[in-house]
Formats: structure tokens, sequence, C-alpha cells
DNA sequence: GTCTATACTCCGATAGAC
DNA sequence: GTCTATCGGAGTATAGAC
């Protein structure tokens, strides 16, 4: 039931993504846009009134709506027998969220076009980092020795997700990598091994 | 003895990294640099025959140089009994050397059009990281008990500076504030409290 | 809804006088 | 060294036929 008109809105917004993210948003043409998804000069217009303009502001909105995606991820139970195991698990969940297809993208082009966007546009990158870091410290604070606070969870789950967060953005935005390089299980399991000491 | 020449051309290099800043390379145009420099439009290519496009090599070799004062701010001494306001100190130097003047112009574009660069026109960033981060593990060791490894240490090193890198990047890059939220300090510290707690 | 053709704007870069 | 004038090209967007 999906209309011939839903698949082609789809499909320029989809071409566009991938271009913006490879190329940029300003070195990528409408008429490369047009091009690639193979319709003919006038049309994007009919679909996006506002023009290129009216894409990126698209793409990013969808940046969003997919960050539930991330929080999804993760309703996993934890048991304190593999609790450092489960944590592991949970970033390579996040890797996984954005270090692969849309999700990626709409990373790469909400940071690199952060000039371009109001704050309400780039916040979800935030924001997701923080569901997920509050998720942590209640299952950490559950599964704690009494005596722990949660505040201490709380500090603790916020350096655990610093690490992961260094680890992304090292590879997805400097180094502009998009596979985990060899050591990297073994570098997160040891920086976790540390953390979970703190309890 | 600085020539006027030489004026000009710093004057240039200055103009167009700030623009490059505020609004991204692509979205800069050479008449707007020549307009805000105070020069002709012929003359950017007197002193750049490669247009623009050597502006931003310029500006971001530049960053690559820069990195040393990274290293420079950190010599100061580190006792067993301050250790703690040492780090929160080695946090304060980063913050200013990336979020203000050049240094943070420097960061911002070599983040924003790392599409742009090579490998090793963005390594800068992390090396410096990884400087500063050698550095706080050489003194975590000596100021430790025997019983630490420096193993140990290097991975407590890692782990603090996650915690600034976060700090860093979500102000700088995310939310695009050039100032620290009010409870930054307390949230440093507490997070250092914490880490220094495995020692 | 989709196409072709084109109007209009802006940019990077060059030529050449001074 | 610095200026004025301008070229060639590319980009976004629109008009109007089908």
């Amino acid at each position: 039931m999906t209309k011939k008109s839903d698949q082609q809105r789809q499909n320029i917004i989809a071409v566009s993504r991938e271009l913006f993210t490879q190329k940029g948003y300003t070195e990528t043409s409408t008429r490369e846009i047009n091009e690639r998804a193979g319709i003919a000069e006038g049309l994007l217009y009919y679909y996006f009134p506002k023009g290129k303009r009216q894409l990126l502001d698209v793409i990013v909105h969808e940046g969003v709506e997919d960050r539930v995606r991330i929080a999804k991820n993760m309703t996993a139970e934890w048991t304190r027998d593999s609790i450092e195991q489960d944590i592991i698990g949970l970033f390579e969940n996040m890797w996984h969220l954005l270090g692969n297809g849309i999700g990626y993208q709409e990373f790469i082009i909400t940071i690199r076009n952060r000039a371009m966007l109001s704050d309400e546009q780039s916040a979800w990158l935030i924001t997701s980092f923080e569901n997920v870091q509050q998720h942590v410290a209640e299952r950490l604070f559950e599964i704690t020795p009494a005596e722990v606070s949660l505040e201490k969870a709380t500090q603790l789950a916020t350096a655990i997700m610093a690490t992961f967060q260094k680890v992304i953005f090292d590879e997805l935005l400097i180094r502009n990598r998009r596979e985990l390089p060899d050591g990297t299980t073994k570098f997160i399991t040891g920086q976790i091994h540390l953390l979970m000491q703190l309890i």
C-alpha cells in the first residue's frame, strides 16, 4: 500500500542523506541529487518546495525521531554476574546504531552542519547519550550493594558513557573510520573492568 | 620588523579563520573574505595563489603547530596532596586552549571540514589528547603507591581524559557554547574524586 | 506528477593597468 | 603590491508543456 509518491519522496531523502554524508551539504548540488535519484530537474521542488534546505531539515529531524531506537536496544535484563559483559554489549549496540547506515549518516550530518542548525535540531545527540546514561545508572543501582548511593551509581554511569563517547567520536568523527580497530573491544573491556572496581 | 606584507597575509588568514568558524568553509566566499580584510578582489591570489583551499590548509596546519601549546601548559609539578586539584587545573587549561581564540577556531574548522581533510591533517586532534593523556598517566604513576601498576595508572588517565573530552565535545561541538555552564567545575570535581578512589 | 528549458544569481579565479 | 573589471562555470529555482 505504499504509494508511488511516498517511495519517490523517500528515495530523494535517501539519496540526499547519502550525498550529504559523503560530500557535505553545501558541496552537494541539487542537480546531483536529481541525477542519482533518477528524476528530472524540477521534480525535487514538487516534493520539497523549500528546496535543498528543507531536505537537510527533514533528515536532521529524522535523527531526532530515530533516537528512540537507541533507547529501545537496551531493554535487555542485566544481572549482577554478567554486568560487565552486559555493559560491553550496550557499547556494541551504540556503536552499531551510530556507526552504521542511517544512524551514522544522521550523526555525521548533524555534527558537520552544526553551524546551520538550531540548538533544538542538534540537541538529540546529547539527549540520546543522556537517555542511555540514565538507563545505565538505574541498572547499576539495582544490582549494586545497598551501601552504594544512587548518586555514585550515576557518576559511575557517567564515566562509563564518557568512555563510550570517546571511542565513538574519535573513530567516527576524527579518524573518519567506520570499523572498529582491532583492540577496541579489549580496550573497552579493560576500562569497564577498572571502573567496576568502584562498586 | 614585521613587514607590511606579513601583516596583510596574517590579516587574511585571521579573517578567513573567523569566517570559516562562523559560517563554514564552503559557505564563506572569497569576496566576503576580501571585503572584511579590506582588500581588493585580486589581491588574495597574490598572497595565496592556490586560493581559498590553500587558506583552509594553512589554517589547519597551524592547528598542528599550535598543538604543542597544549603540551606546554601542563608542565607544572603535581603533588600527591593536591592531585585532584592539579587534575582540575589541567582540565581548565585544556578548556581554555580549545574553547577560546585561535585554538577554538582551529578545532571547529578541523572537525567540521573533516571530509575535506586528509587523515594527517586531522590527526593532530587525537595526538593532542594522547599527549596530555600520557602525561597524566606518568604523573599518576609517580605519585601513586608502589603496588599500583603503570598499566592501571594509564587506564585511569584514559578515564579522566574521556571525561574531559566528553565535556569539551558536548559543549563546543554539539551545544555550540563557548562558556562553561555553571555546574561544570562541580561535575568535573565529582568525577575526578570518584575516579581517584581507584588508587 | 513528471518532464524540458532556462532565468537568474553567485562564486572562484584571471588579466592587465597602475 | 594593489586595484578594477570581467570571464567562465556552476548552482538554485521557476515556468510551462505534457
